[in-house]
DNA sequence: TTGAAAGCGCTAACAA
DNA sequence: TTGTTAGCGCTTTCAA
């Protein structure tokens, strides 16, 4: 262990005091520019400061403050364009408010989900940000730390029954206007292939859907509905889909996910490759690789990078709020329907 | 802030301490098994932390003991599928051993690593996993905080000038095979397309293009490599490498790296459509996304998710050392090449 | 086997 | 404006 006591032979508060002759406050004043000191002794402070190299610690910190400057999120997979892109905007907004963020994975699992939520909330993140897993159908536990105290923010897959913040694509207009899109170019038979019915995207973007049909006067058909319960995580579960959908001859399909999107084309080509290039496809996808795709298709982009921007300023917001947060937003950002 | 507060009002050694009619020492020993303590406190003790949920501040513990079992980790793009793989190996050792991990990006920027590797060993992480970004040269910093006694494990792109343990792919090798199953298929006029000359792996995947080349009797050509000094993350970077690669008449190319080789597919489609069937592509690439792309190509697939679980252990074998270490290893991990 | 006490580095109420 | 002091929650030496 030697090791890590060498490390940490960097200079203290204290060792600035009595280099300058002065008390531990008044250079802690002087390095956190609070309350009333005169600007010649910070000036010296923070000069030696400078020289000496002088590096807060922040677990010092983390323990009189009793906060962490962290944020905790929870994706499925950070494997997954959307989830990488909404990473990339959350990081954007944290680094520049000085908090570092804490990643974890559920991979669809509510245990897994559970526990890394736990698991964070005992490393003291000061806040949460979420995307519910596939399988989640009890949040009691995230009322439980939220109770407590704990500022949640959900994005993307969102609880109706918790009164946060919440920041969503907009689901239902996206996915009306890919089924639209489809029905232009003169489908009639349009399949729906969607992920577990737990969660808020795919009723939304279900009802999207339904809403184009009905619009062009084409009747609702149950049974070209298929739900994935994990998201698309197993391929089995796309080639079953696969298998259910294509004695009912579609001639079109609207996709809702990311992952069911690339693993039904996927499962297509690999069981019924003569048919992959005969049905239209519109996805939920934001691969940057889509272009590279056959069969090609009509891609439904979310605007990940701003969603995991807004959902972290509002999670900021509310942990530095000076008082209880009582008016919740809903914030719901555009769609791109993008052709290749 | 009272949010805050309230959240931390959870139980703390000192409660049970005086519920309990014990001294916090003697509790503390209960928990954390240490020392001797009677069995009966211990089950005492342990029975009632147990009942009022006690969970142990990890930043006290922390500060006590001056670590904060955390790994940071340095990867160019998490969007990126061989990094997000490897994320994945580490954290499967990671969170086995009560470590969690820290994720940082340096968008290939030497400027971004050095701030990220600087900010996270200001947040006390107790090791450091990385792999250079295609920018760096200057690893000097990373040596002073080597010296200071910050374990650190390099994997992907490693520095030859730095003394510690090394997790990568056979570069060589899978290159060779690359080369060689372009051979094998009958083109001669193979073409190169690398990243940044400063990176470990651009040099050894060189090496093996070359012996591949060397073993069938073809001339090295050094007009028909070309190195992308941002790894591909601009794609006029690629659009001109294209455009100077394409007179010389190649019937296949040899891409060393992933973002490389989806980029380099999508420059060719853009500019010269006609082409990219007739190009044989071999490359590195770990998206799982291969089987939908169109040129297909055949691609070396690297073990992402082990060199992340053997880059963790070497690295927590350091942290844990009871001594310096003064043996490395360079730990090398077949590829695999997959034809589609 | 247990307890008292010190201290990790920092902040902040209170006193001067 | 500055210093004194207490204390965040925990571990650990030393004494009992």
């Amino acid at each position: 262990m030697q090791v890590h006591k060498m490390r940490f032979e960097t200079s203290t508060i204290k060792d600035i005091a009595k280099a300058l002759g002065l008390s531990t406050s008044t250079v802690s004043r002087a390095l956190r520019d609070r309350y009333e000191i005169s600007a010649k002794t910070k000036k010296i402070v923070l000069a030696y400061a400078e020289q000496v190299n002088y590096k807060a610690n922040p677990i010092a910190r983390s323990l009189k403050e009793r906060r962490s400057y962290s944020i905790g999120i929870i994706v499925s997979e950070i494997a997954n364009n959307f989830f990488s892109q909404v990473i990339n905007g959350i990081e954007s907004i944290a680094y520049d408010k000085d908090y570092h963020v804490i990643i974890s994975q559920s991979h669809e699992s509510y245990k897994q989900e559970k526990l890394n939520v736990e698991h964070l909330a005992s490393r003291s993140i000061d806040g949460l940000l979420i995307a519910l897993s596939s399988e989640t159908q009890d949040i009691n536990y995230l009322k439980d730390l939220y109770a407590k105290g704990l500022p949640i923010v959900f994005f993307d897959r969102v609880p109706d029954n918790f009164e946060t913040h919440k920041v969503i694509a907009n689901n239902f207009k996206g996915s009306f206007e890919a089924t639209e899109h489809l029905i232009y170019s003169g489908k009639r038979t349009i399949a729906h292939l969607t992920s577990s019915e737990n969660l808020s995207t795919t009723k939304e973007r279900l009802e999207g859907y339904k809403a184009a049909l009905a619009k062009h006067n084409i009747e609702f058909n149950p049974q070209l509905v298929k739900f994935c319960q994990h998201g698309g995580m197993h391929s089995e579960e796309l080639e079953q889909a696969v298998k259910a959908l294509l004695p009912l001859n579609p001639d079109g399909i609207f996709i809702s996910a990311d992952r069911l999107t690339t693993g039904f084309i996927m499962a297509l080509k690999k069981t019924n490759p003569e048919l992959a290039h005969t049905i239209a496809i519109a996805g939920f996808t934001n691969s940057n690789l889509v272009e590279l795709f056959s069969p090609s298709l009509t891609s439904v982009k979310q605007p990940a990078f701003e969603i995991g921007q807004v959902a972290t300023e509002l999670l900021i917001s509310m942990i530095e709020a000076k008082r209880p947060i009582t008016e919740f937003e809903i914030r719901i950002l555009d769609t791109e329907l993008v052709s290749t």
